[in-house]
DNA sequence: GAGATGTGCAATCTTTGAGTTGCACATGGA
DNA sequence: TCCATGTGCAACTCAAAGATTGCACATCTC
């Protein structure tokens, strides 16, 4: 799967409810019937939250028997960490840039 | 500010526009007007974007003369990486460790 | 001082998304 | 075989979020 655009992976991770989904899936692999035992909502809302995490590739799912199990994948999450590390990087060193330059009094205009 | 909780912030980060505001303000201050002249939405729609990723601390405002010119704040886009990176490594060690149990045949029944 | 530009607040509209209920179907175990 | 459990699909409700328009006020510039 190619990697989601960011806005899509983090609205994927902008739901209280599916970081709650997500803290359970990251100790084990879970059914959604499990899932809605254990969390206040319906199994159906857990079922669409898994569409949209497993869309970004947050979780992936197995047949195991009668059920489906589900499972976070940590490795996507550290991809999307990394950009985001990199992107917050490249803003810092512009920031350093302009302060530069602005601390610079006569920087010799541009030939 | 006080880190925000990781839902709050991703969901913050999960607006195409929001990234589109982000981008720019990665390259350098810009008020809301200046904003509102390059992007394909209204002045105030950009202000409330601009209000909700000052909340996470995302975005810095600052009085400058008549208008107020905001910036994109890497070290707290940084923050949130790490934070994530950390919590997708734990997925990934769990992971292992149940492979691990189910690749052994007979690990010893609980005492 | 007058006009242009930037900002803030409020009311409104519309769409999206989270959640629910209901029903049909498959599968594992007694 | 019967029943409990798990899943999938569809229609519906409801609240929140993105976006717009309109107006009042401040401030820089000519």
């Amino acid at each position: 799967m190619t990697a989601p655009a960011l806005p899509v992976m983090c609205a994927a991770l902008g739901d209280a409810t599916r970081w709650e989904i997500l803290t359970r899936l990251g100790e084990g692999p879970m059914s959604a019937s499990a899932l809605a035992r254990v969390l206040p909502v319906s199994r159906q809302a857990i079922g669409k939250h898994l569409d949209v995490l497993r869309e970004v590739g947050l979780v992936e799912s197995e047949q195991r028997g009668r059920e489906v199990v589900h499972l976070a994948v940590g490795a996507r999450l550290g991809a999307l960490a990394r950009e985001l590390d990199r992107i917050g990087r490249s803003w810092e060193t512009r920031l350093l840039r302009v302060k530069e330059l602005a601390e610079r009094p006569e920087p010799d205009a541009v030939p």
